[in-house]
DNA sequence: TAAATTCTTGCAACAGAGTTGCAAAATTAA
DNA sequence: TTAATTTTGCAACTCTGTTGCAAGAATTTA
């Protein structure tokens, strides 16, 4: 994504393009894996304060840009929403992968998720799919 | 379970019978939701440890006796494992459904989950399908 | 343009989940 | 009964995430 374009985005979802806001969607752009606070910490190069990266990633998430992961180990991780917007749909659905060699995290479309039925009477409002094991790049290795 | 039924699944994983694992697989074993150590924690009239708590969740989690939920918010939770064992099975699967109403985790068995494709070329050792909503409970008041 | 308002950032301090090291207490084995 | 092993509790710590507040920056209003 150029600058110019994630300026464009920011302002559609009517958020100020700040350095950290652009600095940070860029990042996002450019990793295909959900990433951390942390992650984000190291890759920002220090240069902000942990609090104003945890209120960034709040605000992106509220409006959708990214979303949330929680991984095995209970840590947030984020990614670009790339999946069509689920607005008007019953049941929002996300489908991930986390890589036991490299631990990074995938999101995944969920087009062609199978219908799951559960053992009890239920209403189900969102589903989360995730799988571990070995991704592509570290299986050839 | 009766605490006799207790001892002897203790013993037979080779673990020795101490106050606090009969106490808390007892309480495991009349709770149809997953509890988190704070949980039990509380359940258990804060008699022992927190440390002490952790270690003999870590304990029957290693003897697969219970397994660990992480749920939306990161936090652990942990339930009797019930379905038949997996461990010769190639891919782990898990299904689980959280309350927004109650707050509560029920964990299912895994008997009918359909098969996943991934959309890309990866080795799945396991699965974990996790959804929320409102419970048969919840659903009636 | 200047003043007032709002938004954004950084700092300090805190809360909660989970871990580690160590010593005391309890069990088990010799 | 003594020695070895396990279990528990305590203190201290790490890490993730949150809150309150004040300073700085940007935007709006007059």
């Amino acid at each position: 994504m150029i600058e110019t374009e994630i300026v464009k985005n920011l302002k559609k979802s009517q958020i100020r393009p700040t350095n950290i806001r652009k600095e940070i969607l860029g990042i996002f752009s450019e990793t295909e894996f959900a990433l951390s606070h942390n992650d984000l910490e190291a890759l920002t190069g220090h240069k902000y304060d942990r609090v104003t990266i945890y209120r960034t990633l709040d605000l992106l998430c509220s409006k959708s840009i990214i979303h949330r992961v929680i991984d095995d180990t209970g840590i947030a991780k984020y990614s670009l929403t790339r999946n069509e917007p689920q607005e008007n749909v019953e049941v929002n659905k996300h489908l991930h992968f986390k890589c036991q060699k490299c631990g990074h995290t995938y999101c995944f479309s969920t087009i062609d998720l199978p219908e799951i039925n559960f053992p009890a009477q239920l209403k189900v409002t969102s589903l989360d799919v995730s799988a571990e094991g070995v991704c592509h790049n570290c299986l050839e290795n």
